[in-house]
DNA sequence: TGTACATCAGTGAACGCGCGTTCACTGATGTAC
DNA sequence: TGTACATCAGTGAACGCGCGTTCACTGATGTAC
């Protein structure tokens, strides 16, 4: 790569990371202007349209990547965890709460986005949760737990709990990190993991106990 | 009320009114400006200030009302649903679509500002949704299904579980409505449904099956 | 290697605009007598 | 009921400010010979 492009490589991805920064220190992405982003990397607002014609592409940007994040993030539980024979749920929870700590910052955004956003956004996310969803099933249908799950659909349907619930996990576990006693924080963790736990083991008893044909109107709630 | 007072009132809430359709037509509630609502109500931008202190106060409000609304509506469905002793899943899912459908605009705006808008209005939409978490649990408590469940903190996690889903379920809902063509909404409709009821057996599967003695790191994920 | 020209990321000034907030005001409504 | 004064929701003008966008520019880097 010549000088000239890897210097506007840097430029670029320092309006991405402060955009991103921005954006998670409890403001909406919406809310943020291009001269306010410009002035955190040091740049001339004029400059901002040297990489992006407007905020909307550049948001549009960040879901791609932190979209992408999630996704290695999930290729790696998979490959770890899942096709063992013996694939253990607490192990499996640590590793999604120490890859929440390592880039909090991917979760925040989608998460916060994912609703509160542009329309624009919030279609682009919602494209990247449903691969990210396709992808769990898949990675469900190799367990032993679900082996007995025959249809696809209720494959889909179970992956699509476990995303959902794994959202609110993620931001909890956020939130709780803006706890500033150590022993409360701390506390507070392991509930988040106890909690968690006791969900997913609350599926996999459901799972476990799956038999499509009985399904139509019968249990309670 | 005097003429004064009452016309007072129909201000203050023609000025919510304003800023909840704003802030679910695809916006951030915190990238609408005091003066656009203001446009919006057909008053000069200074008269907000005889309303509201600020924008934030006017945040807060909206999210007191809403909460109302969400906690009115369970309570509704504890009342008609959860007392009988053949409570049925379908009936329970097809009030909240209904009440989602009669005024989307509640759920549009705590989900959306849930995590999208400032300190201020997160937590007092968690703080919110702990309430209506902790009434979901009491409701539970009185089903039959949950009945051999001992433990409050189950039950609380339960609780959660199915708040998080209904959250879920009314955003996807929501969304369905914007799909033009008839035909393609109405099977979308009922995928919603039928996806939502299979969640719900799902979990109560698992609830059936539940013992607590048996709860830690066994079953797989 | 040196020269002459092309490219283009970043500059700095300028623009018109909508913003939040203030202020003294107006005139309908409320109150005391 | 009528009068004199108080209250106060809404007005309209003004302010300084940050915004997105444009433009001709600069000067370092790239390229052709």
């Amino acid at each position: 790569m010549s000088i000239r492009e890897e210097r506007k490589q840097q430029s670029r991805k320092a309006i991405l990371d402060a955009a991103l920064a921005l954006s998670t220190s409890g403001r909406a992405f919406s809310s943020l202007s291009l001269r306010e982003i410009s002035r955190h990397v040091g740049l001339v607002p004029a400059a901002f349209y040297r990489h992006f014609k407007d905020m909307d592409q550049l948001g549009l940007e960040l879901v791609d990547h932190m979209a992408l994040h999630l996704k290695s993030m999930l290729t790696h539980m998979r490959q770890q965890y899942f096709q063992q024979a013996n694939a253990q749920t607490r192990q499996s929870l640590d590793y999604l709460f120490e890859s929440v700590d390592e880039f909090p910052e991917a979760w925040m955004f989608l998460i916060a986005e994912r609703w509160g956003g542009s329309n624009a956004l919030r279609q682009a996310i919602a494209r990247e949760f449903d691969f990210l969803g396709t992808d769990l099933a898949q990675a469900l249908s190799q367990v032993e737990a679900t082996q007995h799950i025959q249809s696809e659909q209720d494959l889909n349907v179970l992956a699509k709990i476990l995303f959902e619930l794994a959202l609110g996990w993620a931001m909890q576990w956020i939130d709780v990190h803006r706890q500033s006693d150590l022993d409360l924080r701390e506390q507070a963790l392991q509930q988040c993991r106890r909690q968690a736990q006791t969900q997913v083991q609350l599926l996999f008893r459901g799972i476990l106990n799956w038999d499509r044909s009985v399904t139509t109107s019968s249990t309670n709630g």
